[in-house]
DNA sequence: CTGTAATCTTTATGA
DNA sequence: TCATAAAGATTACAG
């Protein structure tokens, strides 16, 4: 598609100071502008960009925007990239984050997630990362790009953790068990409604009995929440079901 | 206890500034230091980190180290990383370097040879970000798990929504119009037990019955995609259940 | 993401 | 054996 030695680069239209730098390339770049969902920047059907300033960095760490949009970029393109700009002592000091907290961040997106993070100064130097990609991939040789570590989409297993942390007082670690035990969703949500608060003769929560009681960290407070919460009843005993 | 939470990091011993650092937290560091031959920092088995001010780090783009170094530790590394430390104007301006040059090279050893690549400030948030990676790598679970935090003051009719959010293809507009519907998560789970998808004579899919069938909205794709998730099994017909 | 507070379950203890 | 208190583990929240 490229025409001549042309580089084709498309920016989702609302990086405005971006297209104004591209613009003025018009012998170099072919720029196209569209709605972009999931990134901000397509370089191939592979390769796309997601760019973050020092201070959006920070901030969609703490209203957890970061992980999802990142999540999202890795699962449409296989060779993801997260450009930081400016993340300087401006950043780090007036954002009210732990500095341990941001690199924290930094390194679990890089390394863990395994997203190809590229740091610049400032916008210009975005777009000369930018412009690099795009003749790396569309003019020079095109060589293949070394794995990295196994592509990570959610498996079906923590899919089904991921709907159970829904529930009341249930994080990732009591999701994993309760799929663990009873291997689906619909398992633990039969579990959780064959279960049942034990009363000492002093009509005190004493424990529970049934399925859920084999396991565990699952007392007679996760019990009525969840019941209620599932089979919208507010109390549930045994003969009445 | 104290002993079990120690972290463990392996440092060339060539790196007195960092073992100066780390020497200081004697209470959670147990530091090991020693000739290292392709790395910097080691964390475990698997993880190294090479370590490069963004003086070293040009320099060494020219002399044609870079290149070298990174493609032996990522050899003997399954997990490599590259913390670059004060990539700053200094280094642009100082070192007669094509920033363009700089930055080509940088984006090579991210995206294209799949190191992880981490800019910190200074050597003091370099030795942040070995001991998070320490800190995760040896104390936090192994596998990344995935979290999603449900927002906080939920009703209780939108916290099963919420629930249903876990489903694919489920946002919120969906998720509504099930507990509308169906009024508890567990109804919705059976709705979905209890529909199926119809096929034409020439076996493709024509649409759903049960009672889901009776939303918009909701077509074979859905049913078949979350009948897995919920109840494990690839695909269900009518007769098996 | 991190660090701390709040919450819940389980274990220990005394009546 | 039951009821309360302390300990241990996990989740929720704020920055």
């Amino acid at each position: 598609m490229a025409l001549n030695n042309l580089l084709q680069i498309i920016l989702d239209n609302r990086e405005r100071k971006l297209i104004d730098i591209f613009s003025k390339k018009k012998d170099k770049i072919l720029l196209q502008t569209k709605q972009l969902d999931v990134a901000d920047i397509i370089i191939t059907n592979e390769i796309a960009i997601e760019r973050k300033t020092g201070f959006d960095f920070v901030v969609s760490i703490m209203d957890n925007r970061l992980f999802e949009q990142l999540l999202r970029l890795k699962d449409t393109y296989s060779t993801p990239i997260l450009i930081i700009e400016g993340l300087n002592d401006e950043v780090f000091d007036n954002t009210g984050m732990k500095i341990s907290s941001i690199y924290g961040a930094l390194a679990y997106v890089s390394y863990k997630l395994g997203i190809s993070v590229i740091p610049t100064r400032n916008i210009n130097d975005t777009a000369i990362v930018i412009e690099r990609i795009a003749i790396r991939e569309q003019i020079k040789d095109k060589g293949p790009i070394i794995s990295r570590k196994a592509p990570k989409g959610l498996s079906i297993e923590e899919r089904m953790s991921f709907i159970l942390e829904g529930l009341y007082d249930t994080g990732p670690k009591k999701a994993i068990q309760l799929i663990y035990n009873f291997k689906t969703p619909y398992n633990v949500l039969k579990a959780i409604k064959h279960s049942f608060v034990i009363y000492t003769k002093t009509g005190n929560p004493k424990g529970i009995e049934g399925p859920l009681s084999k396991i565990k960290g699952f007392g007679h407070n996760y019990l009525d929440r969840n019941k209620e919460l599932i089979f919208g009843i507010k109390k549930v005993n045994k003969e009445i079901l």
